[in-house]
DNA sequence: ATGGTGGACAATCCA
């Protein structure tokens, strides 16, 4: 018996203040797994009242001010992990969870601020460390998972509004490009752009530049990753404007994944 | 104009 199974992805830059927001989303889309990064708050102040009548299981890892992670669930969430192995800071930005066969990684990578700083040096750090993580614990090949989040950095040309302006920036240039795709290659399929070949899909759009938005000044930060036979089981992966209609949007949008089991 | 805005949280840090 086959079964649809939904999955999403959301940067909320603040859960508390993305409530309203999140469950209008969660009641039209029904999506059976949401992931969400920059939760900001820390886990014993997270609004988990306000989403008991949705009826999710909810995981999270929090921390003061900044980061925090969760995991939206219809399914039961089990082998729950929320440090990365070996992360030199420990900051809550990793979240694992197996529903079902699919093993689940939540991530909000760090940003990295300037090139010269240690913060990137870093973001580039957490690209490895997440590399031997995957290879230490999984079988591309048979495994069925499933890396989604803000990964804060963009893979190509056609995920940014300027290519040639913006290279060089901590989320668009060769090291963090390198970094990615070094994980990308131990066997992650990038969902979107398997189903959209064609540029200019973003997720992401900088609240400093007015009309970010309306003007297509965007990124394409947010991904939903699948190994090679959870990846053949996708039907369909979009990102959802519509959510941007909201009257606070968060600077990020909802990647959505769909797939037969 | 070396900026824009938004969020957490209390003088700035982060994106």
């Amino acid at each position: 018996m086959k079964k649809k199974m939904k999955i999403a992805t959301y940067n909320a830059n603040s859960i508390r203040s993305r409530i309203e927001l999140l469950k209008t989303w969660l009641g039209k889309h029904k999506p059976d797994i949401l992931c969400i990064q920059e939760t900001k708050v820390q886990d014993d102040e997270f609004p988990l009242e306000a989403f008991r009548d949705t009826r999710y299981e909810v995981v999270f890892r929090g921390q003061k001010k900044y980061n925090g992670v969760a995991i939206f669930s219809r399914f039961p969430l089990e082998e729950i992990e929320v440090d990365l192995p070996n992360d030199p800071v420990q900051e809550a930005r990793f979240l694992k969870a197996k529903a079902g066969k699919i093993i689940v990684l939540n991530t909000y990578i760090p940003q990295g601020q300037e090139v010269d700083s240690d913060k990137f040096q870093y973001k580039l750090e957490y690209f490895r460390l997440l590399k031997s993580y995957f290879s230490s614990r999984f079988d591309p090949q048979k495994d069925f998972v499933l890396w989604c989040g803000d990964l804060n950095a963009a893979r190509e040309p056609i995920d940014v509004y300027d290519p040639e302006g913006l290279w060089g920036h901590v989320c668009y240039c060769k090291e963090v490009k390198e970094s990615f795709e070094d994980v990308m290659k131990w066997g992650f399929i990038d969902l979107f752009r398997q189903f959209h070949p064609e540029g200019g899909h973003y997720t992401f759009w900088d609240y400093r530049i007015p009309n970010s938005f309306q003007r297509k000044l965007g990124w394409r930060l947010d991904y939903i990753l699948a190994t090679e036979p959870l990846a053949k089981t996708c039907r369909d992966c979009w990102i959802d404007l519509e959510a941007r209609q909201a009257e606070k949007p968060s600077d990020h949008t909802f990647l959505v994944a769909e797939f037969i089991l």
